[in-house]
DNA sequence: CTGAAAGCGCTTACAG
DNA sequence: CTGAAAGCGCTTACAG
């Protein structure tokens, strides 16, 4: 069946011409300004609608300078908790009357350099950026011509830039804690990262390992070789997020070991793949709702008008579950 | 430590101004029109560089009537099927020079239609659309206003909207087949999906196993009703995609049961999920990069002028691993 | 209650 | 090789 092909789109004037009336009425009957009679706005509402008239944002953008837009960009689709933080920033946007565009980067790092600068000419009014791997310049880049907050964790603090992140520290020493009041000794991380979060995670493992007295049994390995801590009768391993929890998980169980009988495994970041794994994951939740309503907090206060730099620290907690 | 606040940024006149030409040379100079002297462009780039320049896309967009942006919709960031096939989508956009905004609807027909909208407002150049939850009448107007093309099934054509799918009976009959072949008679389909795409796998397996001659065999029950099955001496089940595939695994694990030497597990769309999961999951690929390619190509045929709808059915493969 | 006019930042013929 | 001018679709004072 042979389809309309799009023709050009109506605009206002062809709304006010339909209407026989001028191009300003049309615009303040659409946004229901006071001044327009009941019975005009109707008329023109209805006509609209017949014509399938939709502004155009581009124009609407250009002329108030605003988009009522909020970018907001990822690393990566393929990480569940990427993804979570996402969903929380947009039901706080909504709140505000801020519509979400969602840019990702493909862990590469020239690609979200890119997004960040193709959103920025975009016109969003603001931008959420939940990725440590944007260059610093990027963001003090981007910070210069529209409010940027960073949620998670970054090196230093970035000049311009808000942020909204959990005290990773707080939360493996969480893990720490709850596992040596198990009984465990024999403690270990695992990790992949050298990313911001994972080093202070990281961090937090060794001082808590330290201040429990247990200094002599920090042992650090990469989730692939994890069999060495196995081996050495390390009999509970904290891993720096879930996912790489859940590869722990596996191989513990290919080795033929009970999970938590004979290992206990801990992740972090509660996404779906906690509860999803079996058996499913203790680990440590970030407060996701929270993060995304002060991120969209933290820009309309710069919006507002505001300049200091603004950086939240949300305190972490442990959920724990059946694998430790 | 106190931030720059977000000035005005600087337009194509500020760049004019301070180089000392006029802004019409400034926008031939900056997009490399042989007509400018090398001199006078390096300077403009060199001023354009200096004062922060970027150019506006809303402008741009209002002045060119077209934004170089792709739209893609999806139901949701949870399920890795359709974040995967965005990956694709972006990979063959980005050859021709179109640059992706995504936007997600958590799953809600209401929002999933508004997003439809507001990319429209804002003015992208097509929309690819993967999700079978945007309403046919949404799809249609969308279509009035720019090329749209759907990924995935829908119950009936759309009239004004391209498709590209995968043979969802043919890829169930692969299952079907493929169990067959290793002695299975009673094979069960798990679904909990009235979707276009979920029905139609039903209907491959149901037609499958009566060519098969094991149509006395067919039952069909929801995930969390798989027990049954079970108990019914069932010992192999397909799964109408890979999460509930992996529900179904779970649900046997917890009986006790192994897999696949007690129960045969298949699911669909060879998800990262299917390679993560223990035992790795038998499974079926559509061809996801094909797919965001042909998509790409649809649209691009359609910019071009063409009017008649097209739909494309590309074939799914079985891929075999360890679950059945 | 309604209309004519200016202007947002760009691009693109059109003159020189 | 360069500049003045029009116009994309909107919104917003400003007059009436």
């Amino acid at each position: 069946m042979p389809a309309a092909s799009p023709r050009p789109r109506p605009t206002l004037r062809d709304v006010a011409a339909t209407a026989g009336v001028s191009k300003s009425l049309v615009s303040l009957a659409l946004r229901g300004d006071p001044g327009v009679s009941e019975s005009t706005r109707d008329r023109i509402l209805a006509v609209a609608e017949q014509v399938g008239y939709r502004p155009s944002l581009s124009a609407r953008t250009l002329k108030q300078g605003r988009s009522m837009l909020l970018g907001v960009v990822i690393s990566s689709l393929e990480n569940p908790y990427h993804t979570e933080i996402v969903a929380s920033v947009e039901d706080a946007a909504e709140q505000v009357g801020l519509s979400v565009v969602l840019a990702h980067g493909s862990r590469d790092r020239g690609r979200l350099a890119d997004r960040v600068q193709q959103l920025g000419d975009l016109g969003v009014d603001g931008l959420v950026v939940v990725s440590s791997w944007v260059p610093d310049e990027v963001l003090t880049a981007a910070a210069r011509r529209l409010p940027v907050v960073m949620v998670g964790r970054t090196a230093d603090p970035v000049a311009g830039v808000d942020s909204v992140t959990n005290d990773d520290e707080q939360g493996a020493a969480l893990v720490v804690d709850h596992l040596v009041g198990r009984g465990y000794e024999r403690i270990a991380h695992v990790t992949s990262s050298t990313r911001p979060a994972g080093l202070a995670r990281r961090r937090g493992y060794e001082d808590a390992m330290r201040r429990a007295g247990l200094g002599g049994h920090v042992r650090v390995a990469a989730p692939d070789a994890v069999d060495g801590l196995l081996d050495d009768g390390y009999r509970a391993v904290f891993a720096r997020n879930d996912v790489e929890a859940c590869d722990v998980l596996d191989r513990a169980l290919d080795r033929g070991l009970r999970v938590p009988d004979d290992v206990a495994v801990v992740g972090y970041d509660d996404t779906l793949l906690a509860r999803r794994v079996r058996p499913a994951l203790t680990t440590v939740q970030q407060q996701r709702e929270v993060m995304g309503a002060r991120a969209v907090a933290l820009l309309t206060g710069r919006l507002g008008g505001r300049s200091d730099d603004v950086h939240e620290v949300l305190e972490p907690r442990l959920v724990v579950r059946a694998s430790g």
